[in-house]
DNA sequence: ACTTTTTTTATGGGAAACCGTAATGGGTGA
DNA sequence: TCACCCATTACGGTTTCCCATAAAAAAAGT
């Protein structure tokens, strides 16, 4: 049963939305944090007193302000949440859409769900908490089909690397002597080039910008 | 005094916590919308019953879904509103945090107050009703900073139409006799690239694919 | 150990992009 | 009307990219 939650959220009206969301469901012993090292202090400190909590809402992203902090982000405080109490479970709540990140989140850092702030969120959060009260994870088929919309191409890092590089503006006749520094190879510039038009001709492209634009929109990179 | 309001927001979560913020204010006689159609529909109705809306709190961006909608956005619903209502009192809230968009929404559509969803929106919200409810503008410092701080480069339509072919895929020498089709001037291959080099020497870039990376992360395009 | 296969690297010709400069054309004022 | 200014367009040389082919190296199989 979950009856103890902390919410880390940084936007005042999603921390207000989700008490009341969490107040409809009855649960009232709740917890609020503005930042991410704040919730993690939280996690901690009820750990330690033996009143540890049941779920961890999170956002992904928080503004950063004058206030230094460690954890730069949800992704972060989940790995670091996880560490101090394995057990505890997690739910993301955030305006994320992009697919490799969300896949992530499942695959990487194994949240027990993930609520997309759209149209009926509300629902979704009351849907996904429910569920992750009787031990399930929370996949609703429309986040499934965004993350398999993912593999029309699977980018690997070599590939991720390269179009990284020539989206920070390097020349590509100059990649291979920045891979060769790093260890990397293969690192000829006719691997690069076949590399890239693998890619390209898999995905329909024809120009480098294109491969760009659609990493971008993917979140991978 | 402010005693009837719209809310235009197609996120329930959202929607909550401006529902229990406007309570706060003892604001009672709210009506939702989650589509701009409806929204305008609601105003247009609630003037005939001469019972009209004092204010409008609306987002920017509505995901499209199944249901058709004439309106695309909350510009444009603020545009359709003040026309059949000029003395609608109109207060946007959105996550919108570029400034050439914020500068728009003050100086061409004249609406009274933005909020970006953000650390202490509800806050920042109550002060901006308050404001208005005063008949003044809500022109918060950091929102005004934000417009000032403008020193980022800003992508006209033109510039925007070549980038967007860029990462198309089109190649830039055929761009010329696309503009012309589209009867879009200048046209010469000699202005695209004079344009390219402008962005990218404001923007301390070299290659095209940087321009789209950028692009991509900005959301204009 | 040797051959076969695959992967990686090197090379050269042609296309596109880049960059400076010159020519063209349209508007403005004397 | 003419001269001038500005924006746009045209042109040529250089660099980079693209693509096909060949050589070299590595991996796999016998």
């Amino acid at each position: 049963m979950i009856t103890k939650v902390l919410i880390a959220e940084d936007h005042e009206s999603a921390n207000i939305s989700l008490q009341k969301t969490l107040e409809d469901l009855a649960i009232v012993d709740t917890a609020h944090a503005y930042y991410c090292d704040d919730a993690l202090n939280k996690v901690s400190i009820a750990l330690k007193a033996g009143s540890s909590f049941d779920l961890l809402i999170t956002d992904l992203y928080f503004e950063p302000d004058a206030r230094e902090q460690t954890l730069s982000g949800g992704m972060e405080l989940i790995t670091a949440a996880r560490k101090i109490q394995p057990g505890l479970k997690i739910l993301v709540f955030s305006a994320e859409s992009r697919p490799a990140i969300i896949d992530q989140l499942y695959s990487q850092l194994d949240i027990d769900g993930f609520v997309r702030k759209a149209r009926n969120d509300a629902r979704e959060l009351k849907e996904a908490i429910s569920e992750i009260t009787r031990h399930r994870r929370y996949f609703p088929r429309h986040i499934m089909q965004l993350i398999e919309k993912r593999n029309v191409y699977a980018f690997s890092e070599f590939d991720i690397r390269i179009i990284t590089l020539l989206a920070q503006g390097m020349l590509q006749k100059d990649i291979p002597a920045h891979l060769q520094q790093n260890g990397i190879k293969p690192s000829g510039l006719s691997s690069i080039e076949k590399r890239l038009n693998q890619m390209k001709d898999a995905l329909g492209f024809s120009k480098n910008e294109q491969l760009v634009a659609y990493c971008k929109d993917l979140g991978a990179i």
